[in-house]
DNA sequence: TTGACAGATCGGAATATTCAGATATAAATT
DNA sequence: AATTTATATCTGAATATTCCGATCTGTCAA
């Protein structure tokens, strides 16, 4: 162990960089932390996170698509309906942290 | 409490959601995760900082300022020198989920 | 089989971000 | 005082992102 203690983290190299700041820029959008936000709790049709987003589904479909590209998500077709579900276990965390950090602190 | 267990995490709301969007996005470039990475370890100059990341100090100079006017960091003049440090406590936690995540995970 | 519904895709306009070169400031050195 | 060093600012070009309207595909219901 290059590292004393237990919370020992390798530093990321720049290919690891790279992939994280995509990741990090694909998280970065109010309408697509709270699809996260909700998906974390279960799966939802583009058009229930539309209708919580407030914005059209078409958007949302973008949003969609955008994280599902990243690994974030997988769908299910289920009639002319879409279940969007999380399938990377991170963002549990992430969203952890940035939850506990925005969160009305007061 | 409105939720169960001891892992309860209320969820955004839409200025929240917003404000955590701009410092996520703040946070995704992979030059500035590299600076963020360096400055949990200690205070670095402009320069040196430069030199990690492999780009003009005048660039480092505008990320800097960047994660600064979102509360990441602070600065100290020494001479001709200046010093940044971190002085946003969630930082560390955001960081330890990405290197947990993105770390040649193999 | 026609029409309505749910979702996805395409094209473009508005806006934001990244990056580089030139210039500026301020401290240290000669 | 003039030069060098360290950092910061300004401007603009290239690129990326966001958002919208229009259109397209598949599914269900009458």
């Amino acid at each position: 162990m290059n590292c004393s203690g237990s919370k020992c983290l390798k530093s990321l190299g720049p290919q690891e960089l790279q992939q994280a700041a995509e990741c990090l820029r694909t998280l970065a959008h109010p309408h697509r932390l709270r699809i996260i936000e909700m998906l974390l709790h279960g799966s939802y049709t583009v058009g229930e996170l539309a209708k919580a987003c407030g914005i059209p589904s078409h958007m949302t479909s973008e949003h969609l698509r955008l994280m599902r590209d990243k690994g974030f998500l997988e769908l299910e077709k289920r009639g002319r309906r879409v279940y969007y579900y999380i399938i990377d276990p991170g963002l549990q965390h992430i969203m952890d942290c940035i939850q506990k950090r925005y969160a009305q602190e007061k």
